[in-house]
DNA sequence: GCCGTTGCTTGATAAATGTTAAGCGGGGCG
DNA sequence: CGCCCCGCTTAACATTTATCAAGCAACGGC
């Protein structure tokens, strides 16, 4: 990789605590790759050889079942994926496309399976990153399960302003194609659901979206911090656990990126 | 824990591969403990003071919203749960309670991090069963998302076929309120599902369920190797790696329990 | 045995979501 | 410029799912 790209990874909580040594060891025969965008960079159901890092640009990950396809998460810089194949040495269970030109690292599933093992801190980093993919799954399937379509969109863009700095515009990071089908629902539908939020301030401009009445949103949206991991939980104590993997949960399926 | 315990959670995919060392400090202060049925063992929000390992009865996990509520999974024995957010020392992101008279070892939370910071092969086991759980989870979300109610529960039939030998006739082995809420469904819609099915070859008498027409029943489940964990791929090459973490994963949410 | 309770089913109706088709507007390209 | 392609929206309609209400059968307690 270039020398400029050492800090982004090496900050990844993945690698954040671990020795020199096995850092180096781990990240020196990756190599950096440029995709163009609709790039698929892995088949759900290929065997998985290389753990991949976004170093630029925004991957999707998506299912497919009988010509449906759904997708699961979408991930911005700086982010890994499939790290649970790498650690099983399994096949996919979804495949990874680019959604624009992207810079990705590929890490040889090899060197990290036998730097887990020889490593007792980085196989902790490991588990502890896999801990916190767990959870980040764990909060889509109940925003999945328990919210409806206008809820789940509500929702994702409380976190979207959450995560950007809170003013009251929000720009929409991706295709609204792209974002209806993180959220499980058709783009016809997502429409609508805009539509609806109008009546609680909800005022769409191509991609930017200006959150007028954020009470009534919030009203509505009904943020829970065991969904959403945002906003606040009764005192502050420990938000940190899930904290520490935001880099790679970033943007996770569902619109309630942690 | 009693002496005749060890070996059932010595074969844990979490603890066979793991020193004698290693084991005994873990387990060494864990202790059974027996609840009656419907016993709340852990409230989502709080924080997780141990890992909990089902050696006898039902534990079902489950996430709530608004009045809402839903089935994540149901454990049956033996399997472990919270493992990632003991891990991370995090609260729990959702409630488990018991199902029936059900006897849990408590394994400390502090004992397990500090085994991991100390033995990387019990850190790398942790690992795999966390990528276990993991995949779990991605699976749930594939079968939530891509497919309609009447087939998973197709697909959770010919699930519990695989699992309980292949005969005609399975069992369902929860109350039906339980299953509908984990195939994300009402009960009286669950009714209609099975209703439907009776067009493929499915009598339902109480808990007992007969499959009739197993190619009709397979053509409109479509059960896929990257959603239930069951079933042929191409060449069977590597079906191990998820296999080694069924234990844990057994009764998974969403009816493709692996 | 009778009588509640409980779990399940069924039906009628409403709400949510998907489908199909058409139209609108902007950006790129000839 | 003008045209076409593409992403998005809207509308009408079909399907699925939820909700409300009633009924039925099994079970346990009195």
């Amino acid at each position: 990789m270039r020398p400029t790209d050492t800090p982004k990874v090496r900050a990844l909580p993945m690698f954040a605590s671990v020795s020199d040594e096995t850092f180096n060891r781990v990240t020196g025969t990756a190599y950096l790759q440029r995709f163009p965008a609709n790039t698929t960079l892995l088949l759900e159901g290929d065997p998985v050889d290389f753990l991949y890092v976004v170093l630029d640009g925004q991957v999707e990950l998506q299912g497919t079942w009988k010509d449906k396809e759904t997708t699961l998460a979408i991930l911005r810089p700086v982010s890994t994926f499939i790290l649970a194949a790498i650690v099983l040495d399994a096949d996919a269970l979804m495949s990874a496309r680019t959604l624009e030109r992207s810079e990705i690292l590929m890490i040889s599933g090899d060197a990290i399976r036998a730097a887990m093992a020889e490593d007792a801190r980085f196989a902790v980093a490991v588990a502890r990153e896999l801990s916190g993919c767990y959870r980040g799954l764990v909060r889509t399937i109940k925003n999945q399960k328990l919210r409806g379509g206008v809820e789940r969109l509500a929702n994702y863009l409380l976190t979207l302003r959450a995560k950007t700095g809170g003013g009251d515009l929000v720009q929409l990071p991706h295709e609204k194609r792209v974002l209806a089908a993180l959220l499980g629902m058709t783009p016809e539908n997502l429409s609508r659901a805009f539509a609806t939020l109008g009546g609680y301030g909800v005022e769409v401009n191509g991609a930017g979206v200006r959150l007028g009445k954020l009470r009534d949103l919030e009203r509505l949206a009904r943020p829970d911090p065991l969904i959403d991991n945002h906003a606040p939980r009764g005192l502050n104590l420990s938000a940190e656990a899930d904290a520490e993997i935001w880099s790679t949960e970033y943007q996770r399926a569902g619109g309630r990126a942690p």
